[in-house]
DNA sequence: GCAAGCCTGACC
DNA sequence: GGTCAGGCTTGC
């Protein structure tokens, strides 16, 4: 599950081992996950030479020049499982390998693997990528005190939620939105637009602790994680609450516990993070998001 | 059957 | 406008 951290290493690594070279032909295996003409992608790429890598949240882009040319974008989205690595041409084809763009004068490509197929690549004009960029919030490791608070003013359904929709703060995914609740002392449930000033000080410090926490160890805390010479990982991040339901909490000895929120699971201290007076589930007629009440009737 | 991220459509 | 259920996909 690349979140954040993970996103940031991989376009280190991509910056390290492919700036400034050009992409040669490029093949569409699987053209699901091209959004848009696989056709018009594949073409509007080749040739290209790679300028920059930058990141916002989650999303991975990389600016390609083309003499005479506006430059366009290729934009990435791992999705869950998605992986971009650069390897030999000949070196074995890994299943699950959708595209493969070949970089000019070597024996290197770049390869798009993705067994879940939630991740997807596109290629943009500069407009259209700050539309897609626009539709993201504040990136979660570069957002502002202000920009963060002002993101959270108003919002009505749980924390939980508020972290983890891309558009409200971009970035975190569930692990790090359950280790930085955690680290916050702040229950999963409590409604984001009605915590304390205190508490959303403390919810955003925790936030930027856990992701640069993370990118420093370059986030190998997920499971299909490689990185960009398609290796594994060589840290691993200790996860606080992140699926260790029924384990002991690493600060108190409490039974973490696990409950379900808007479709995810959340998991949480019971004694680290206490339920407030108010929670969002107060709220509404049928309650809030994933704590269901018994069927009626 | 569950997990994940993200999109669509429904709801208020 | 914001919020949320459901569906997509496939290996465990």
């Amino acid at each position: 599950m690349p979140e954040l951290p993970e996103v940031e290493t991989v376009a280190r690594g991509l910056r390290e081992h492919a700036l400034g070279k050009c992409f040669e032909s490029v093949e569409v295996r699987h053209p699901a996950v091209i959004v848009g003409p696989p056709d018009a992608f594949a073409q509007s790429l080749g040739g290209r030479r790679i300028e920059a890598v930058e990141r916002k949240g989650k999303v991975l882009f990389v600016e390609l020049a083309r003499d005479g040319e506006p430059p366009r974008y290729l934009v990435v989205r791992l999705g869950m499982t998605g992986q971009l690595t650069i390897q030999r041409r000949e070196a074995a084809l890994e299943p699950h390998t959708h595209v493969r763009i070949a970089l000019v004068g070597g024996e290197k490509e770049l390869r798009f693997r993705d067994v879940r197929r939630f991740g997807n690549l596109r290629c943009l004009a500069r407009e259209e990528l700050d539309k897609f960029l626009a539709k993201l919030g504040p990136d979660a490791e570069r957002a502002t005190v202000d920009e963060f608070l002002a993101a959270m003013r108003g919002r009505r359904g749980a924390l939980k939620s508020w972290l983890m929709n891309q558009q409200a703060l971009a970035g975190l995914g569930n692990i790090y939105a359950d280790e930085a609740l955690f680290d916050a002392r702040l229950h999963p449930l409590a409604e984001a637009g009605r915590v304390s000033h205190a508490k959303a000080l403390a919810l955003y410090r925790a936030v930027r602790k856990i992701l640069a926490r993370a990118v420093e160890r370059q986030g190998t805390s997920f499971r299909d994680y490689l990185d960009i010479e398609g290796r594994p990982g060589r840290f691993r991040i200790r996860l606080k609450v992140y699926q260790r339901t029924g384990e002991p909490c690493r600060r108190c000895g409490s039974a973490i516990r696990r409950v379900v929120i808007t479709g995810r699971s959340s998991h949480f201290c019971p004694r680290c993070q206490p339920r407030p007076r108010r929670t969002a589930k107060m709220r509404g007629p049928r309650g809030i998001a994933g704590v269901r009440r018994a069927p009626s009737r």
